[in-house]
DNA sequence: AAATATTTTCATAAAATATTTATGGTTATG
DNA sequence: CATAACCATAAATATTTTATGAAAATATTT
């Protein structure tokens, strides 16, 4: 079953649009003022409320200040920017995580699953998920998103994709990447390594002839951006 | 499943003979001042809640007033006595009784089952039930109902979709599930665990063909959704 | 233009998974 | 006590998906 988020904001366009994202996810609840979010919490009983800090009338602050009056329910707040200040008061407060817009719907998913994960058993923090820009791949459920909408790997794919993931932003040679992913008995001028390349462009980039993620460094090997 | 009393008072030693005498019909919680019993309202979802006026700190009308704010929970109030006045305040705020000390237990139990079959609708506890969406496996009972409606398992078909339900949204390898179901000695090629894969789905899926509670995580295992 | 590197297409083999059938043992039932 | 119903397991078969090598096409460097 999928977790229950409580969305706050009074920023009804953003919120929505927030919303529609994560329902793919996630169930997700709204509140836009101070006195639905707590009529929310109290009869949806979300696994997490995500907080606007800029809430007329009762402010965001004040919102985390009664939610923990009443419950250790885990809390990530959204903000413009996130001062020294407001981690110190968040600290305090027991607030879990800080997203500061722009932010990517890849980063805001790592990080709800982070917290939910904490929260649900102990530790976990993002180990089991990897995350490139919009890129999001969840170890756990052996899935990948791109901006929120699924990706079908077959296994090697996804194994390869991995195993750029964990290097992203530096390249890695097409002699490492094939010890990596068939072992070291596979040397002489095998091609299998770019026939993956090329499936996974193909169910990655928007134009495959022009890749954006799986670049490649010529006379060296591939990079993922 | 019997209903769940939330007990509010200050008075540590009335509040544990009350306690004491509705355990033996109800689930009782308790409270003994605002915060607690805003916190327990929230975590404990009660069916009723019994206040007692005088309260420190928050004093009880102020509790009143919030647990109104969140929700439209029973409530009972208990105080030495009651002018009109109170009534009427009391009537303002959507408060369902009120029981004038010194009463006695048949009284007490008679208003709370008065108020509780105006607003009945009997809820279970979640202990021992694993609940993923709409499906629910209650190891009391090792019983398994999909949508209210009874599904009848075997041992072993029970025992596997426990084991998934447990990690229900992560991707379990099917050597583990091997492993966990039939233990280490189990010869290579074993295809048994296929076999109850199978026989699970028939009995929980609409369409079988299209599993949308089983899912097969292509060369890694089964993940329950 | 030749040499080299990389991408793309294609056909096929291999594998992983799903489904059906068979068998022996256990338990419930009359 | 016999019989039927049920169950766990194994094994056989069918179906779907994936891995792979090689060849052809394209691009880039020298």
């Amino acid at each position: 079953m999928s977790s229950k988020i409580l969305l706050v904001d009074n920023d009804i366009p953003l919120q929505t649009m927030l919303a529609d994202h994560l329902q793919k996810v996630y169930r997700v609840v709204t509140a836009t003022n101070g006195q639905e979010t707590m009529r929310q919490a109290f009869s949806e009983h979300p696994h997490l409320v995500i907080v606007e800090v800029e809430l007329p009338g009762m402010d965001g602050w004040g919102v985390i200040a009664r939610l923990r009056e009443i419950s250790s329910i885990p809390i990530i707040i959204l903000s413009k920017r996130t001062s020294e200040a407001d981690k110190l008061r968040g600290f305090t407060l027991g607030v879990d995580d800080y997203i500061t817009k722009p932010f990517s719907y890849a980063e805001l998913l790592a990080r709800i699953n982070a917290v939910l994960n904490r929260t649900r058993r102990g530790t976990g923090t993002l180990e089991n998920i990897l995350i490139v820009d919009d890129l999001m791949i969840d170890l756990n459920r052996r899935e990948v998103r791109l901006d929120t909408k699924l990706v079908d790997l077959t296994p090697t794919e996804f194994r390869l994709l991995e195993i750029l993931a964990r290097r992203h932003g530096k390249a890695v040679s097409e002699e490492e990447l094939t010890k990596q992913m068939w072992g070291e008995y596979r040397h002489e001028g095998s091609t299998i390594l770019r026939r993956y390349i090329w499936s996974l462009r193909s169910k990655l980039e928007e134009d495959p002839a022009n890749p954006k993620w799986i670049v490649t460094i010529r006379g060296f090997g591939y990079m993922l951006e």
